[in-house]
DNA sequence: GAGGGCATTATTGTAGACAATAATATAGGT
DNA sequence: ACCTATATTATTGTCTACAATAATGCCCTC
């Protein structure tokens, strides 16, 4: 939310490798991981449904996995409860939240709300470089789509919205944004009845057009269509049962 | 923004009491002092104005002014940062926000946004226990007002916004609330002008008024003054120098 | 006298040990 | 056999000491 936040490129909030050794150093040596960085790895595992709701993230667990000191884990739990993730109950630990159907119904509707206005505002206003960036992002999100790359796409998919918010040039806009799509992937991630993840990119791309053509009553009704195409895809009867395998949720899926 | 936070009644987040100590204990009996006690304190403080922009808040000072450990400072500190009134510089420590006049205008955008779509949903939907809230809500902030009580006022008039999307039943618009008036709270407190905090309560009044008539436009048009309003009364030229004093500071201000 | 490098100091960051709390298993009584 | 009280265990919460880092002041050189 800050502003040293927008000044990053996107992808440094979706980072794919976190635990990295370089090829040149050795094994045994090993990069301090962030806690920025935990808090990534576990907002992916999250949104790519490897950590179900439900789940303990339990301190000591996290910080063997990561290699890092609980404090560090401490940390992270709490950004990530900020974000509307994990709720943390005194005493007991902090869990991957279940957010009910009313609050997936909530965020949606804010999300219809904000979006709405992001859409306008970058209709009135927007540059060549900044509809090059918009059709760029797109274009990686189609390829990501053929690979079929789980990973990426889902970083690309929300990726998408929050560019969107970002080139409208709101601080605090962006800062929600993001809240809005973590907040969203773990409602796909729970309720979602079919494999397909978030929303795809032809749906984007109109988006796109319309922009850059300043329609911006056409916009604006792409947008809602395509928040209703990803709310109606969800199922919301359908309770899961949690795993509590946490090593084998925060790997890499590839 | 969880669902917990909506449940508790509104003075939680602004306690008056910060330490106490009970007239039956000695004074030797201390209380302990929660990390969520801790943001509370300081937010008040910033929005007393008493703490200013760019001073730093360190850990070991804050930790003796309090009687904590620096573990506890350190996680309140965190909290802030998220709140968008500190910010944490890695090995170099925590400061308070200096909102820029950009952000100060992006703030204000952000609510006119925000509040117009709340007060437009209370106008579709309210029932007689929600105004009766509400103009209670107003009744306690005349007589703050009346009696000059500082820290009461600060409270009760970010508190009447709040509220406000509280009855809305939203709990991520609840969340957003939270942050947009903890944001204002530091922009008035930086560049306001004169002696006034915040917002009057006769305008709020009104605000009631025309939503228990149900008289959407009314309502939503008076909001927006409202805000305008507010915003109209800060210098956005004028930077102060910031004081160092903590401990005077975070005293009580009466 | 000014600028740059070095030692000192102040502050944050980290780790590990300990205390408090809640969940679980166990034994005893009805 | 089932419920309750107690002991055990697992987990979180907190504190203290130490390491790393950045800012400050000093001295030396030009």
């Amino acid at each position: 939310m800050p502003s040293k936040l927008r000044a990053l490129p996107i992808d440094i909030y979706f980072p794919m490798t976190l635990v990295c050794i370089t090829a040149e150093t050795e094994m045994t040596e090993r990069i301090e991981i962030s806690t920025q960085q935990i808090v990534e790895r576990v907002w992916l595992s999250i949104a790519e449904r490897r950590l179900r709701p439900g789940v303990q993230l339990k301190e000591e667990q996290l910080a063997s996995i990561f290699d890092v000191s609980r404090a560090r884990v401490r940390q992270a739990l709490v950004a990530l409860e900020r974000d509307g993730l994990v709720t943390i109950i005194p005493n007991r630990g902090a869990f991957v939240c279940q957010p009910s159907v009313d609050d997936a119904k909530d965020v949606f509707h804010v999300r219809r709300c904000v979006e709405r206005r992001v859409v306008e505002r970058l209709c009135e206003a927007n540059t060549k470089a900044d509809l090059t960036r918009l059709r760029s992002h797109v274009a990686k999100e189609r390829l990501a789509n053929e690979k079929d790359m789980t990973t990426d796409i889902i970083k690309l998919s929300g990726g998408f919205h929050l560019l969107l918010a970002e080139i409208v040039g709101s601080d605090f806009l962006f800062g929600t944004m993001r809240d809005l799509i973590a907040r969203t992937s773990l409602i796909t991630a729970v309720y979602r009845n079919n494999n397909r993840f978030n929303c795809g990119p032809d749906e984007h791309a109109e988006i796109v057009e319309a922009i850059a053509k300043g329609d911006s009553e056409k916009a604006i009704r792409l947008m809602e269509h395509h928040l209703e195409h990803v709310e109606s895809e969800l199922d919301l009867n359908e309770i899961r049962r949690p795993s509590n395998d946490l090593r084998a949720a925060l790997a890499f899926s590839a």
